[in-house]
RNA sequence: GUGCCCAUAGUUCAAUUGGCGGAACGUCUGACUGUGGAUCAGAAGGAUGUGGGUUCAAGACCCACUGGGCACCCCA
């Protein structure tokens, strides 16, 4: 009896209280993607591991991947990202589809992870996506879609920002300094940790990795040219759009932005919390124009960026930005006075639910105390009393939770005068 | 997958050198037989995460496991 089988390592369970703060999210999420028009979609939760193999990085899909070996023998994966499903999706379909398309999904994903926080084996995740447009301007409207979420859910540019880079521009600019393009892969993940190394160690590390010194100052002085952007015409464009979108206060350049997906080819962003200790990524996407083909389909050019559910959680709950928690979906209560007037309440709830209002009844006869103790509790606004003295007079007794106020009206009036209560602040 | 830290009531935390496990909040009951929140009074609630070991004696010390956190790694 006292044996409790434990929930799965690093999966969340998720109570009304933590399934609202999801919903909030998801609904926020739809809102900035509808607000652009794109439409829901989403793929399979299993998927093969030969579909994550090719592109999406060695880690993810040997280390981080949970991999099952079905009843027939076949090796299926709890999936660890959306794009290689959309890319193979959107290949079977390419010319039956209406370009440019624009696709957004809220769902779960799994990785195999150590769990900490921010950071947990099964996770939401919220995908947007552009195909078939390969210009600045498209880069811009994905930010501006991220831009849109993190206004709607109170995050300000003092405390969240998007900051971008471009692969192709860091590529010629690692050409000019002489780093051949087999050393590339390396020096973007030197680059990566660079504020988790120590200046010095960092530059020991650099010149380890086969960088000269000469090259290392290049990098350094690259890294530190918040203004490289302007040498750029793709980024020079990004940003005029980003102006244009009326989303530019949120986004910034920074050289150091780098990802560690494999398939991106030009604009990357990532979002971050800036209000606490620590810089968590809150988002992150970019182009990849090369994705469709790499899995077998027409060379088709594309956009889009991923949001976990778990850190912006925790960025919205430490800044006091969720939403209050209302329990109950129904701000109505009817009570029920005792055994002779049960069925009566029964029945004036169901004439509330029939004239388009949320109600639940206190399931059996109880002091009134303990049913308003339950509404209060619950979060409900308007408790409703029916007893004898009502019931001669073919009136309902409505109590205003909130301000205290109670009046005793005729029936046929109740559901106007509860509406007229709910609309009130 | 590596290193370090943590685990006591539903929750957040106490418990001297190893010596009878406490408080706050929450919950329940009553003050209040037709009315929630506030206040007051009372009550319930624990094999101290699991399994072993040391000891006359373990919440405390040792080992393993499980879970969580931090840093790596990676990323949402």
């Amino acid at each position: 009896m006292k044996t409790i089988i434990p929930a799965v390592k690093g999966t969340r369970e998720f109570y009304p209280e933590q399934m609202a703060v999801r919903n909030y999210l998801a609904e926020k999420a739809r809102q900035a993607a509808h607000a652009f028009g794109y439409q829901e979609w989403d793929g399979p939760f299993l998927e093969t591991i030969d579909l994550y193999a090719a592109k999406s990085g060695e880690e993810l899909v040997k280390e981080q991947s949970f991999v099952f070996q079905d009843r027939g023998g076949d090796l299926v994966t709890l999936r660890p990202e959306l794009t290689p499903s959309l890319a193979r999706m959107i290949a079977a379909r390419q010319n039956e589809l209406v370009y440019p398309l624009r696709w957004w999904s809220f769902g779960p994903f799994w990785r195999y992870e150590r769990p900490q926080k921010g950071r947990s084996r099964e996770f939401f995740q919220w995908n947007v996506d552009m195909l078939g447009v390969n210009s600045p301007e498209a880069d811009a409207e994905l930010i501006a879609v991220a831009a849109t979420f993190m206004k709607s859910v109170g995050l300000t540019p003092g405390l969240a920002r998007i900051f971008v880079n471009n692969r192709r521009l860091m590529d010629a600019r690692f050409e000019a300094l002489g780093i051949p393009p087999e050393m590339r892969l390396a020096v973007s993940n030197l680059v990566d940790r660079r504020n988790k190394m120590t200046p010095e160690n960092w530059e020991a590390y650099a010149l380890e990795q086969g960088l000269s010194r000469q090259q290392l100052d290049g990098l350094k002085s690259l890294l530190a040219d918040k203004d490289l952007w302007q040498t750029w015409d793709e980024l020079v464009r990004l940003f005029a759009a980003l102006e244009a979108l009326g989303v530019r206060e949120y986004v910034e350049f920074d050289p150091n932005i780098v990802r560690g997906l494999l398939y991106y080819t030009g604009t990357v962003f990532e979002a971050f919390d800036l209000s606490g200790g620590v810089r968590r990524a809150i988002l992150g996407g970019g182009r990849y124009d090369n994705l469709l083909a790499d899995v077998g389909g027409d060379p088709l050019a594309g956009v889009g960026f991923a949001m976990g559910d778990v850190v912006i959680g925790i960025v919205l709950e430490e800044n006091g930005l969720l939403p209050p928690f209302v329990p109950t979906p129904a701000p109505v209560m009817v009570t029920v006075f005792d055994e002779t007037h049960w069925l009566d309440s029964l029945r004036l709830a169901a004439q509330l639910r029939q004239a388009g209002l949320n109600v639940t009844c206190y399931p059996e006869p109880a002091k009134l105390p303990r049913q308003f103790k339950f509404a209060d509790k619950m979060g409900m606004r308007v408790v409703l009393v029916c007893g004898p003295d009502e019931a001669a007079a073919g009136q309902v007794t409505i109590k205003d939770l909130q301000s205290g106020t109670q009046n005793q009206v005729p029936r046929p009036e109740a559901a106007r005068l509860i509406r007229e209560i709910l609309e009130r602040a």
